[in-house]
DNA sequence: CTTGACCTTGGAGTATGCTCCAAGGTGTAG
DNA sequence: CTACACCTTGGAGCATACTCCAAGGTCAAG
């Protein structure tokens, strides 16, 4: 076997030649072989190997990570379990930033609800008033 | 006013010498003065200055937009409505960052729910089959 | 006068995941 | 034979927001 160049292996997996060899750089794809000329053979099995990082990346796992569950896949005493495990660390990950991001939304959302918009000067905007509280510092209330 | 050094500022707003020469070279912040050996001087309004950075920089805005909210910040015919259109806008991102992180976190949690863990061999673990999908590519039903 | 904490500048390094470039070799169609 | 598309390598660049370093000047205490 090895009957794909990168540009063909590319095609097929949706990812550009120069992310190919990147990741082969990572080592998480490696050409089945090489022709005399030195080009690098592929086969079917690579097009699997580079739909699995990009579909593992897309729910989250840093090429980092990937290589980790490559590592593991290749493991013969590997368990559903350590899969099960790194599945759930991303899951927290996940919750964490959605939490961390939701925290940043209401407050945005409290801001704008707060600011009345229109042609009102912004030395008067309550957001800005928020995050740079210098304006009408005091004013005695004469 | 010139009262403070870059270290006193640093110890007043929380934020590294290292990081308001950073933001000097964006333009973000600046000295008042210099004392006569080069010393960076500050004031309280300085302090305000960092800290509104810091402010908006935990609300998502990046030092980018955050440079964007200080030119609009001084020009005088700047209104309500330009701030809480850069607030909607922070809103918008934060939403739609949140969502593709839901989207993922469900993605995941469905994986999850269907590996049933434990000391069952990877090779039989659907979360790895759905990523990776060549194990058990087919198998007869004899 | 020395020590030590502070300040200066310019530039390099960190992390992540590519993306692009130059200079050159290869392969195929017409 | 000549295009032209493809392949090779090594290395640089991008974006973001710092962070650290070296080599040197400054300042107050003892």
């Amino acid at each position: 076997m090895g009957n794909m160049t990168i540009g063909q292996l590319a095609k097929e997996s949706g990812v550009r030649t120069d992310t190919i060899r990147y990741y082969e750089t990572l080592k998480l794809v490696e050409p089945v072989g090489r022709t005399s000329a030195g080009y690098r053979l592929y086969d079917t099995d690579s097009i699997e190997r580079v739909s699995f990082i990009k579909r593992a990346k897309s729910l989250g796992f840093t090429l980092s990570d990937i290589s980790a569950l490559l590592e593991l896949k290749s493991t013969q005493s590997a368990t559903c379990q350590e899969m099960l495990d790194r599945t759930e660390a991303k899951i927290k990950e996940a919750k964490d930033n959605v939490r961390h991001l939701k925290h940043i939304h209401d407050a945005l959302e409290k801001l704008a609800s707060a600011c009345p918009g229109g042609d009102i000067p912004l030395s008067e905007c309550p957001i800005l008033d928020h995050l740079y509280p210098k304006n009408k510092a005091k004013e005695p209330k004469s």
